[in-house]
DNA sequence: AGTGTATGCTTGATATACTTAGCATGCGTC
DNA sequence: GACGCATGCTAAGTATATCAAGCATACACT
């Protein structure tokens, strides 16, 4: 029950919603992308992907999502639970997460809505500290 | 460069033959690195590992033998027939209007409520469709 | 109605990474 | 010889990623 596809706005995207997102937001259909991938990612497969069935694909599947999808392969990985030889990178924050909204494709109108939305959240924030 | 250790005098070696050849090399016994990986890696396993009877251990293992003999785990990765970030080409064409959230650090929650919003948003325009 | 088609998803089967237990040989000591 | 015991390896089992096929619903068109 309940159980819509959105885990919330507490915490993080999973691997699952991150990758569906992005594609609802291209419009692709998952058959559209297992052509795209030349079969490499069936259309089974990626609905499990996306919705967690599967606790962890291959780097190869990663790898095909991210070649088409022109995301950010190391990201997936470390999604993923893969560790990544960029671990230690915690000082580059300059782009790092943003990337999701990166990845998606926005309207004029739906930017601004999510700019005022941004500000919201973060005025609700504001009586606590900073972390 | 490298040769010390038995290596065919034909091609390249296998990721099994490195990972073996580094291993006598440093005069451990393959429950010496079961132990050291924290059994992470049994010594059944990577037996099977250096005799090639597995055609690509998991990213996982690979980083804990890269982690305790000191090596470079992009290069087991590459070994093992993995794609890594190294082969990333174009990052291809960016959304210029998205540029106003990329240059926001957003925090992780922030971005997952966001992405709530954002199909909220959707949902709402979704009776009307045109094309 | 009915027929086709697209979409997301599930179900059963297969391949294979990985585990646990054990084998075989060698090397030492009694 | 027999008893330990360390080393590399193997055999059988489990877990899980992945595939091929099909199901269910929705939407279109006649």
């Amino acid at each position: 029950m309940s159980g819509s596809t959105t885990q919330g706005s507490s915490g993080k995207l999973t691997l699952g919603q991150y990758l569906a997102s992005i594609r609802t937001d291209r419009k692709l259909t998952l058959r559209q992308v297992e052509e795209a991938t030349n079969k490499e990612v069936s259309n089974a497969y990626l609905s499990q992907i996306e919705n967690d069935k599967i606790q962890q694909p291959s780097p190869n599947v990663l790898h095909a999502l991210a070649d088409i999808y022109v995301i950010d392969y190391g990201q997936l990985m470390e999604m993923a639970g893969y560790i990544t030889q960029a671990k230690a990178r915690s000082q580059g924050q300059r782009h790092g997460r943003v990337a999701t909204f990166a990845n998606h494709t926005l309207t004029p109108a739906e930017e601004s809505e999510l700019m005022d939305y941004l500000k919201f959240i973060r005025s609700r924030k504001k009586t606590s500290d900073k972390s």
